[in-house]
RNA sequence: GGAGAAUUGGCCGAGUGGUUUAAGGCGACGGUUUUGAAAACCGUUGAUGUAACCGCAUCCGGGGGUUCGAAUCCCUCAUUCUCCGCCA
């Protein structure tokens, strides 16, 4: 979330940040109630401090005197004031933290303007287009009698949008994870396996409640949630801690399946894997200090495009424009890889940097070493990649005239040795 | 799922309604001493908000209540441990 204290001496420039979003908000109502909690706040700690000081007379008297008598009787009235204030106060913070908690974050000044996908940015292309002598199949004609993906028996155990993985499939999906993981053990990560299920706590921390709470799956009963990304647990990880220092940065990997509704997304991308209720994704974390974000960031975003280059899959780096930023973001780039039976590039990664508006959400700060203050961590994260994506990537890239699909070298290994696979 | 016990600052730990406005210890940091180190001694050492500063307020697992006053009493939830049950 956005500092209120901030939001609220720098009501006109923050507006104007926030419209290059391409929505207009309105504040007056937040630096209203910020108003009055400051009055509110001091109505109550005059009185309390009134109270205390009485507290101690108040042990030393005799309790039967006139003299406690009357000061209890006063003591009363200061004692229901300060009350008072101190329920309206509570109640003016929960009204402004619904308002700012659905605030977006600030995109950083050299974001390009624009209103939505249209108006990315390609920075650059890595590698080349296949050179394919036949007509590129889409990954589901690959495998038209359903052996490796089984959309309908996943409709019939699940649902739509669910798939089943089978045989090469299976093991390509299983052998991914692995080899992506172990490429980020090599790049410094810490590897994290955690649990598939958070609560409210996490999911607000990172900005996935309040406001986008139909796009999660939740517990029937309970407030717990499916994570729709590793992210919410990892970053989470280090929800209402104080760090030290000489921890900085934090480098963690974690593969998690991912859950999303996809509300709002009815009608796209309704056949293959490119779009699931649940699919598999390797995450990047990082926790930094301020003063590195913006470096680390552009480190995990070279971390992610590596594991495209081992496999040898042709992509390029496309920074978002103000007006397709996620809602947490400040700065975000996508990385495309093409997918030559769509004829296109789909995104396979996002890379983020949210600079303190996780951290202040999830209360996640360290502990200045000189200056001996709490600081905001900074948090990144990105996807490296997703799993479903990546094996859509390599069917349609290393397809073959006969229908079959070429096993990329680097990830043989983790194949048992397989080089081919036959639908 | 059942029964019991516990949760206090970085860690250990005292504290059962008002000199606790959280003792004491360990650790850490600074100083004295020393050729250097250790030891000893002295001092400093949690968070949040607010304020230019002195300060003030809030925080004893979370939330709520009783009271003039709560770490302390009551309710509730969470977590951990022990025992029983069930289970991969």
């Amino acid at each position: 979330m956005l500092d209120v204290r901030y939001l609220c001496d720098n009501i006109d420039e923050v507006e104007g940040i926030l419209k290059k979003r391409g929505k207009d908000f309105d504040l007056s109502k937040i630096k209203e109630l910020a108003a009055q909690r400051k009055d509110l706040t001091q109505t109550y700690e005059l009185n309390q401090q009134k109270l205390n000081q009485n507290k101690h007379l108040m042990a030393k008297l005799d309790k039967k005197s006139e003299e406690f008598i009357q000061k209890r009787d006063e003591m009363k009235e200061i004692s229901s004031t300060s009350k008072e204030a101190k329920v309206k106060l509570a109640e003016v913070m929960e009204q402004l933290d619904e308002l700012v908690m659905f605030l977006p974050n600030l995109p950083q000044n050299d974001v390009p303007l624009g209103k939505g996908e249209d108006d990315n940015i390609v920075l650059r292309y890595w590698g080349e287009k296949p050179i394919l002598d036949f007509e590129p199949k889409n990954h589901w004609d690959l495998d038209p009698n359903q052996n490796l993906m089984d959309f309908e028996r996943g409709s019939k155990i699940t649902g739509t949008k669910f798939t089943v993985m089978k045989k090469a499939a299976a093991t390509m999906e299983r052998a991914l994870i692995s080899f992506m993981i172990d490429n980020h053990l090599d790049s410094g990560y810490d590897e994290i396996f955690p649990p598939f299920v958070v609560n409210k706590e996490a999911m607000t921390g990172t900005g996935q409640l309040p406001k986008f709470a139909d796009d999660a799956f939740k517990i029937d009963g309970m407030e717990y949630y499916l994570v729709p990304t590793a992210e919410v647990p990892v970053t989470n990880l280090y929800q209402n801690e104080i760090i030290p220092e000489d921890k900085l940065p934090l480098k963690m990997v974690a593969y998690t399946a991912c859950f999303r509704k996809e509300a709002g997304s009815a009608g796209k991308d309704t056949r293959g894997l490119i779009r699931q209720h649940q699919f598999n994704k390797v995450e990047l974390v990082k926790i930094t200090k301020p003063e590195d974000s913006h470096k680390e960031h552009l480190a995990l975003l070279a971390d992610a495009e590596s594991i495209l280059q081992k496999l040898n899959l042709h992509y390029r780096v496309v920074e978002l424009c103000t007006g397709d930023l996620g809602f947490s973001a400040s700065k975000c780039y996508d990385i495309e890889v093409w997918l030559p039976g769509q004829n296109k590039y789909r995104e396979i990664s996002s890379v983020s940097n949210f600079l303190d508006f996780q951290g202040r959400r999830a209360k996640i700060r360290y502990k200045n070493k000189e200056t001996k203050k709490n600081i905001i961590a900074h948090t990144i994260n990105g996807s490296a990649l997703a799993v479903g994506r990546t094996l859509v990537a390599i069917f349609e890239n290393y397809q073959q005239k006969d229908g079959s699909i070429v096993v990329p070298e680097a990830l043989r290994p983790y194949m048992r040795g397989m080089e081919v696979i036959k639908g």
